[in-house]
DNA sequence: CTTCCGTATGTTTTT
DNA sequence: CATACGGAAG
């Protein structure tokens, strides 16, 4: 997101931007005309449609500052939505850099559902809740449909949670209600009871004051159709709408920006949204690109800018990005230039099977660190996350820092949800759900018995599960070791919550955590995972000093879930899917899988199919847009999946290449297998022509070619059915792979000691029979020592080798 | 209540 | 292949 060739503003002219005289266009200095336009036409309904790399954020961000400098608005009547609270806080943070400290933050600046919560909470008994109301993530909504589902007595085996919650989720997306819900897919739940249960759980959330994610938007979409007045209230305030990743929103985010931007007194409002339908990569989660394919029909006279100049990346790599999407239909059109250099063409290349196209990036990445260039410019971006671990394995074996972006989020964890369910019992009493989460944790002999007695006496009054329980261990219904462990119990929750205001929260946490038992149980646990929650618990702990106090902790919480920025290695390439490198970008950017049914995936063309694929094919586009200086293309002719190998065939994406832009590398090890058996062995895409009849010489073209040939081999070597046989032999580990390659491949290739970590030659700190403990591995005992390479034997893992200064001593 | 075994199931992710 | 979850046995 930062753009080297824009500048920053100097002091001088933020002062002056600061002062908000007409003088004051120092903030306008450096932005080119489309981007000017964007920031300057602020009446009426603007899309800006910025490609990637086009300063998106900064158009967004300049914008605000001229809308407060021009004294159209105070800060507080913007509204400005982003999807993540990532992208809000850059938003906020730059807006302040720009505007200067004289404006207080800018309280409308956030994402849809924080906004949706601020607004809800003020008007919550319009829409039969409390204010108070908790906000439920998806954990807690799968744990209340199980109940509902068990009520009904469903086979949970055959229709589970997790589909009826998706299917509500998708539901709440298209702004459908219970009522509204086409009777059709209503059906397709547990033979129609998909609808019922629906308006159970709804019913539900009313009576535990609750609201799911999606209800964040819907509720308020209700509460202003049914509220004139406050809608107005509303429509008045927000003098302006800025609205980011507009191509990322879902029905009921549309109507709920429709309902804001409504024209008032006969003029339009003034609202700018801001995406790129080329990025449009969430439809499966809701998003419509139609939303901004749509824009100047939904509102009538708006003004369209396009950023088409790029500041990102070089002249090739546009080229080939560009060439790439020209393949979809249904876009908007835009096409993205430089006035940079060409630079270096994106490369393809490819290799002979996945742990070659691991060992191929290894050995690239280590090029690039041997030139002295940080890897903190250096991302590998997979389709799917199982890619991930082949990669993650060889960095651990060559001793390459490598971070993996995205994955188990913090809040997420088994270990944090744990503990914030202690903390919202200790918060609200009433918080059934989070009494029922942590009733048993750590184990307490309060099974499903228990819980059902509570759950029964709860219902029958009326009353939260604490209250309860809090009645009957005053009689004789339980088991006395039951009894005493619930009493033990609310003891405890009573004494934290007396002490709410005695302590600072954060050390109440801790006390909370330790007094019952929660720390302890993991403290016991010897495995890796015991160390690394005891870990998070301890960060958790530290990042509350954040806040004010419990109540506004749990609130945050709620609605955001980042990554840990904990033990952050300071130069390493970064392990990423390419959903989540969108608005990243990089140096150099490795590309692995480009195979067909990975990339793109074979489960978006049978779910999807057209629009599927070009999905499929947007992502590739964000993919290669993420680099500024170097994109480099893998595919592997053979990947396990599933456990066993499979041959594969390059992707379709590849022949959406310009051979003009993309230079053909030899991979490590693969080159000259172009004279193999020109057999030809069962269809493939690549004996039927039709779709890309265009294309026959591209360079993918020729690969496929030659990749087919190999796999034809194969084919044939095996005895082709024979995958599973195959598949064995590389199973038995790299020492059977090697032998099988350079066999294969016949030119005496020299990968033997490629597999090998770089011995220092220095003795290691580490002798046989140490005891260490491992990040990713766990505990483990060190079998042999080679120089600064161990091999250990983990008491999980089984045997590994890794570099030592991976591992510590235990 | 815990442990272990068998079976099903293998995209993408935010709030 | 490898993991995750649910059910049955201890």
């Amino acid at each position: 997101m930062t753009d080297p060739a824009q500048r920053q503003p100097s002091l001088a002219e933020r002062a002056m931007a600061a002062r908000g005289s007409q003088a004051a266009a120092g903030y306008l200095a450096g932005l080119n005309p489309e981007q000017r336009a964007a920031v300057e036409t602020i009446d009426g309904p603007v899309l800006v449609l910025a490609g990637a790399g086009t300063g998106k954020t900064r158009v967004l961000t300049t914008r605000i500052a001229h809308i407060l400098s021009q004294r159209r608005a105070f800060p507080s009547e913007i509204l400005a939505v982003t999807f993540t609270n990532k992208a809000a806080r850059e938003m906020k943070e730059r807006v302040a850099h720009l505007v200067g400290e004289a404006v207080e933050g800018m309280p409308w600046l956030g994402t849809f559902h924080a906004t949706g919560v601020k607004i809800l909470r003020r008007h919550a008994e319009l829409v039969g809740l409390k204010s108070g109301f908790t906000i439920l993530d998806t954990d807690d909504q799968i744990r209340l449909l199980k109940q509902l589902i068990q009520a009904e007595n469903i086979d949970e085996k055959r229709w589970p949670a997790r589909v009826l919650a998706g299917a509500i989720d998708g539901w709440k997306n298209r702004a459908l209600t219970p009522d509204k819900v086409p009777a059709g897919e209503a059906a397709a739940y547990a033979n129609g009871m998909g609808l019922r249960l629906y308006a159970d759980y709804q019913a539900r959330l009313k009576v535990l004051n609750a609201v799911d994610f999606g209800d964040l938007l819907l509720e308020t979409i209700r509460l202003f159709r049914e509220n004139d007045d406050v809608l107005a209230e509303y429509q008045r305030k927000f003098k302006f709408i800025l609205v980011d990743e507009y191509q990322d929103t879902n029905v009921a985010q549309y109507l709920w920006l429709r309902l804001l931007a409504q024209r008032q007194e006969g003029r339009p409002q003034n609202i700018c949204c801001v995406g790129d339908d080329d990025q449009s990569i969430y439809g499966w989660r809701g998003a419509e690109v139609d939303n901004i394919l749509r824009f100047d029909k939904d509102f009538p006279g708006a003004t369209v800018i396009r950023l088409e100049r790029n500041y990102r990346s070089t002249g090739h790599i546009l080229a080939a990005a560009a060439h790439l999407i020209a393949h979809n239909e249904g876009r908007l059109g835009k096409t993205l230039f430089t006035d940079g250099e060409d630079g270096d063409k994106p490369t393809l290349t490819s290799v002979w099977d996945s742990e070659e196209e691991a060992r191929s990036v290894g050995e690239e990445l280590e090029q690039i660190q041997r030139q002295g260039q940080p890897l903190n410019g250096t991302a590998i971006l997979v389709r799917a996350s199982f890619q991930m671990r082949e990669f993650e394995d060889r960095f651990i074996t060559i001793g390459l820092p490598y971070r993996v972006i995205g994955g188990p989020r913090f809040y997420e964890r088994l270990e944090i949800r744990d503990a914030l369910a202690y903390l919202r019992c200790v918060a609200q009493g009433s918080d059934d759900l989070a009494f029922e989460r942590i009733v048993n944790t750590p184990k307490r002999g309060l099974g499903d018995a228990t819980l059902q007695q509570l759950h029964d006496h709860a219902r029958a009054q009326g009353v939260p599960l604490m209250q309860a329980a809090r009645v009957l261990v005053e009689t004789e219904e339980m088991k006395p070791k039951a009894r005493n462990a619930l009493k033990g119990l609310i003891e405890n929750f009573d004494r934290w919550a007396g002490q709410i205001e005695a302590m600072p929260h954060s050390e109440l946490a801790q006390l909370v955590l330790d007094e019952s038992g929660y720390t302890e149980m993991w403290q016991k646990d010897k495995t890796a995972e015991g160390a690394g929650r005891l870990e998070n618990l301890k960060e958790l702990v530290r990042s509350m000093e954040e806040f004010e106090n419990l109540a506004g902790f749990l609130e945050h919480i709620a609605l955001v879930t980042e990554a840990r920025g904990e033990g952050e290695i300071e130069d390493a390439v970064s392990i990423m899917t390419l959903h989540s490198a969108k608005g990243l970008e990089f140096d150099t950017v490795f590309l692995p899988g480009w195979e067909e049914g990975l990339f793109p995936h074979q489960r978006s063309l049978d779910e999807n199919g057209r629009a599927g694929l070009e999905e499929e094919r947007r992502l590739a586009y964000v993919g290669i847009t993420r680099a500024r200086r170097r994109a480099k293309i893998y595919f592997a002719g053979n990947r396990r999946i599933h456990g066993l190998w499979q041959s594969t065939v390059p992707s379709r994406f590849v022949n959406d290449l310009p051979s003009d832009h993309v230079e053909i590398s030899e991979g490590l090890g693969t080159s000259g297998y172009g004279g193999m058996g020109r057999g030809n062995f069962g269809q493939s895409r690549f004996d039927k022509v039709e779709t890309f009849s265009s294309t026959y010489s591209t360079p993918g073209w020729q690969r496929a070619q030659a990749q087919k040939a190999l796999a034809d081999a194969q084919a044939r070597f095996t005895g082709r059915s024979g995958s599973q046989a195959f598949g064995s032999t590389f199973a038995e580990g790299r020492g059977g792979f090697q032998g099988r390659l350079t066999d294969r491949s016949g030119g005496g290739r020299t990968i033997d000691g490629e597999l090998i970590a770089k011995s220092s030659g220095e003795p290691s700190r580490y002798q046989p029979g140490d005891r260490v403990f491992h990040l990713k591995f766990g505990y483990g005992d060190v079998v042999a020592a080679d120089g600064n390479k161990l091999t250990v034997q983990f008491d999980k893992a089984g045997e590994k080798k890794v570099v030592d200064s991976f591992v510590q001593a235990a």
